[in-house]
DNA sequence: ATCCGGCTTGACCAATCGGTCAAGAATAAT
DNA sequence: ATTATTCTTGACCGATTGGTCAAGCCGGAT
């Protein structure tokens, strides 16, 4: 059997195209709608294409919906990895809070359909979330552990500090709305930053 | 027209016994999956009677949603409204925070609803948010401002302040799938009270 | 130019949804 | 006991949904 073309594994260009059109026109529907709420028309239309022609790329709804977190999943944590043991550590946090602050900022749309699978029991990444989530985070509370005991910053829960650096960055993407509504305007970053930065690391300061 | 019997406006205590069982099961299905997500038969089969029976209480789903969230809306402000200017800041802003934990920790279920309503621009509260809210938290942000300038309190802003006990205090609530997964445990309600307290009042001894 | 395999879609389907209706059962008023 | 009102439900409906199918379109390799 010389030359046995086997099933078209490589993607073609039209096939990257439009899996990428689908995957940014999903992304606005289900972070707009979550996933029941969002419908297979909706993202077809938005992707200027016909429902069948888009389930012929992504065969079932859900196929859709996990590339899309998947996609997305490793580049938001990125920023924690980034966090470095060598480092000054209140460099190294204030410089982690504010990219967070920035990427929720820049993708808002992304970090509502996280919240939004979390919210509801996260039943596609929970595998995820025990696993290479749980692994970074145990890896990076043991170094922020670390400088603690050397004295380079004032005693805290370094799980319960991290959770309060993602809740804190992500309420102003996922609770914009209610952010804008108290304020009475539109929210902008650099202010938010600075008041985040002060209240999550005045504390912080070795005695 | 003597006697004339205006509509049943007075519950009967059927009527107030059955929209009670429908609250409380609409609260299990919509915090699980969401307005849309959610179905009246799913709800109907919760409470244990029939969907006509449901909609006759009900007459469409956005009521049973909507009586849900302003029945549950005041009582979620309630500790805010009862931060008392003429307190010990530190004090006051503990014990506020505190409560908040417990309020998460104690209905989830609400915390979520409220997440998921909000998550997906908070269609049917925007009113609440621009109105009601925002007056509250304009009003106790100004107590905050005045322990500022009278020296009670280190200088921090008021308004992103409420928004990061909120957010912190919601996410064990919201997100208690995450933390679960990864501590490895089921969180308990008094470290991450501690912890919480910790990290949002260490900074703000005044100096 | 032709031909083959990837690409595209109108028409369609079964399932599910929110909501209606008419008719009976239970309760309260007299 | 009779009547009026409230309560309850099986059967049903139109609309929407995720997904299928068969048929054509189109571009690149020869």
């Amino acid at each position: 059997m010389p030359h046995a073309k086997t099933k078209p594994i490589v993607n073609t260009r039209i096939q990257a195209r439009n899996k990428e059109v689908i995957l940014e026109a999903a992304l606005d529907v289900f972070s707009a709608s979550g996933f029941r709420g969002a419908t297979v028309d909706q993202i077809a239309a938005k992707a200027n294409m016909s429902k069948p022609n888009l389930l012929y790329y992504f065969r079932r709804k859900e196929d859709i919906y996990v590339a899309l977190l998947e996609h997305t999943l490793t580049d938001w944590l990125e920023p924690l990895r980034k966090l470095d043991a060598g480092g000054d550590p209140l460099r190294e946090l204030s410089h982690y809070i504010s990219v967070k602050m920035e990427m929720s900022n820049a993708n808002p749309k992304a970090s509502r359909l996280f919240a939004n699978e979390i919210l509801h029991g996260a039943p596609m990444i929970e595998k995820y979330l025990k696993g290479p989530l749980r692994q970074l985070v145990t890896e990076k509370a043991a170094v922020i552990q670390a400088w603690i005991a050397a004295g380079q910053l004032a005693p805290v829960d370094p799980f319960h500090f991290i959770f309060a650096i993602w809740s804190v960055t992500q309420h102003y993407a996922d609770f914009a709305v209610q952010v804008d509504a108290v304020l009475g305007r539109r929210e902008d970053l650099r202010s938010a930053q600075k008041a985040v930065l002060e209240i999550l690391l005045r504390g912080l300061r070795p005695v």
